[in-house]
DNA sequence: ACCAAAGTGTAGCCACGGCTACATCGTTGG
DNA sequence: CCAACGATGTAGCCGTGGCTACACTTTGGT
């Protein structure tokens, strides 16, 4: 498959080692490519805790609103599955952030509770932040269950400076 | 493995259909429940298209900055291995977002191009936002980076409307 | 003209987050 | 009190996005 094919249009010259740059910036510790490199690395991490948030956070309202958390409940509310409910609850009880036994509803442990309390504020404030700056309300519900995951402190502080001084 | 042991502390009552609260609210169209797995479900959606955003945006910096765009270049400014660089370069290439050969340089297509630009255009202003309203550079960096991905139109002229009163 | 080294491609592994289909459990209404 | 039905669990599939190890191309310098 994809035979090499005759070396065509030649992109211009380009050396494989070209002879390193001599760092023309102040800062030749580290480059803006490796800066970029880090931020988009800390973009997937934080990825990998979305998920666990967002059950986290299911999982507190609905022991809040109907006293118990159930998978079909946490499939329906989330969009997917139960299947994958499943499979994430025990990928959450591995990190101690849920319990959960067959067949039984289920809990968050203190690090469950905490970290779905810490969501729900964050997702609060982002909320109304949003709504504060003119952004329709549906809107901002879907827009926040985007962005909330990626506020650092310092926005977040920065937004909740937003609302008071509002 | 995890024997059902025995019923154990019997978690209150519980129906397993319980008979369907007669819609007390006024729109019996869609539950608080279904809008939620909509937004989740939205969000996901807006997952799959990160990547596409964040490479293309990359590749455009590269061919601006560089004159043209590698598969190495892309993964240290990506931060990952040029494997996988290379199996999402053939993604995208499917999706028609760009052109590439063994062994030659990427190239964006015009759908490419055109997703480039409003990337970076939304990404400079989502920056820009931040700062303005006092994050720090670097941090505003890092989380517009996450965030970007999920800002409406709606969001992202909000963002703008409070640039220019500013 | 060669060849070493860097760049690029391929094979094959892993984890995650979806899914359908099917098996099992548990509750409750008859 | 037990069967039917809903809830839950299990098997096994897919695509994506990471990776390492190894193979093959290109290219600049000798």
């Amino acid at each position: 498959m994809t035979p090499p094919s005759p070396p065509t249009p030649r992109p211009a010259k380009r050396a494989h080692a070209p002879p390193r740059k001599p760092a023309s910036r102040p800062t030749p510790q580290s480059s803006p490519t490796q800066e970029a490199a880090l931020r988009y690395q800390e973009v997937r991490r934080a990825h990998a805790t979305e998920i666990a948030e967002d059950y986290v956070e299911a999982i507190a309202d609905l022991i809040t609103s109907s006293g118990e958390a159930r998978v079909t409940d946490l499939a329906r509310r989330l969009g997917v599955s139960h299947v994958t409910v499943v499979r994430t609850i025990a990928r959450l009880a591995d990190e101690d952030l849920v319990t959960a036994r067959p067949y039984r509803s289920i809990f968050l442990t203190d690090a469950g509770k905490a970290l779905a309390q810490r969501s729900r504020e964050r997702h609060e404030i982002v909320v109304r932040f949003l709504e504060a700056l003119g952004v329709p309300g549906d809107i901002a519900a879907l827009d926040a269950e985007g962005i909330e995951h990626h506020v650092s402190s310092k926005t977040l502080a920065a937004f909740e400076r937003y609302l008071r001084r509002k």
